[in-house]
DNA sequence: ATATATTTTAAATGATTGTTTAAATTTATC
DNA sequence: GATAAATTTAAACAATCATTTAAAATATAT
């Protein structure tokens, strides 16, 4: 329940990480934020002292909110198919509810990554999960392909995050339009699903 | 064998190239383009109109670059599992040798379809492949899982492109140097053939 | 109610943006 | 070698950029 008069400092702080998301930073301008907040435009300097400090401490939290779920999950006491399954289904609905997420994290790292590591305790939590502990386990009795986390992670979160990453050009590139994608994104999510537990699990 | 002076026209559309490859539409200023082809500012308008017009320019060739290597192995008279490994190997290489490529042509799609999307027929030649044939007859005489060009190909291109797309995120994350990137990027290679053509190709 | 602190505002800052101008220079044509 | 065309240049254009200023408005504390 929010509270009907949000905090100035709040309202700017989820406007800018609309526009952000939207057009990359460097797309959006000062004004673009201060107009989609609906506030003057010297308050998000008076608040966040630059656009770069207020980018930098949104670009933190989208980081860590996008890999929050996953983390839960791969701590997760259940079987291995159930898991990638589940990993697959969270990021799917992740991407349907955030479609711009996924590319707006590419591609901000990709052009500049120094800048965006802080102190990103997050990564020594994914790199030391139960999942990891099931890998070594199923590989040593023989249930499981053996394979490193680093090697099997990818290709669970591939297959979706590239079709909604492309989905434009996707959906030139095969004449679909959203009702159609929709469908075939549901298809494609399914056929991931099946492909990566023939993989990894044997048998 | 290129000629030691190279036309100004030129040297601006491949100096445009580089920065926008790098830097992305929003992030690359007239002046950078001038100042890497070493030309005067003015120029870039001269032979171009405007910064729009020579990114649009440039931004067909390098799509029309992107598909047609593929085009050519998915018309090959070739069995499917050589045509899946060749198809992977050649995305590979394409992502060693132009790293920001694929982030590249995903990002700016993402931003603004529209305006990037003119006489494609590149994209009408995809879709109408002998691949295409290959998997029909494929999945009438029970050799492959039946399977459409659109659900098939990009399970063959997202493993490659996403960690390609993700590299510094993957470095940080499983705290890989260059070095060791690239040595895990070849193992990927390897795991994403095999597991898509296990996943298509039936016994 | 008055004084103080906080928040918001309109206006301006100087730098940079894409683009244009008109003159200078080079190249091509006769 | 003179003339015309094409190319290159330095300088300027108005618009917009991120950011700052100082005054006005509002809230808080006494």
């Amino acid at each position: 329940m929010k509270c009907v008069t949000e905090k100035s400092e709040d309202k700017i702080r989820e406007a800018a990480k609309r526009v952000f998301l939207k057009k990359g930073f460097d797309g959006t301008t000062s004004r673009d934020i201060a107009k989609e907040a609906d506030m003057n435009i010297a308050l998000t300097n008076y608040y966040f002292r630059s656009k770069e400090k207020l980018f930098l401490e949104i670009f933190k939290d989208v980081l860590e909110d996008y890999f929050q779920n996953m983390l839960t999950i791969l701590n997760k006491d259940i079987d291995i198919k159930a898991k990638i399954s589940e990993i697959i289904d969270n990021d799917f609905e992740m991407m349907k509810k955030e479609p711009d997420l996924i590319i707006f994290i590419m591609n901000e790292i990709h052009k500049a990554p120094q800048r965006l590591f802080p102190d990103m305790s997050i990564f020594r939590q994914v790199r030391e999960t139960y999942l990891k502990k099931q890998l070594e386990e199923g590989a040593a009795n023989g249930t499981l392909r053996p394979m490193q986390l680093e090697n099997i992670l990818p290709l669970i979160k591939c297959g979706v995050e590239f079709i909604f990453m492309g989905k434009e050009i996707h959906k030139e590139l095969f004449m679909m339009n959203d009702e159609d994608f929709a469908k075939y994104a549901e298809e494609q999510k399914e056929h991931i699903k099946a492909m990566v537990c023939n993989y990894l699990v044997i048998g």
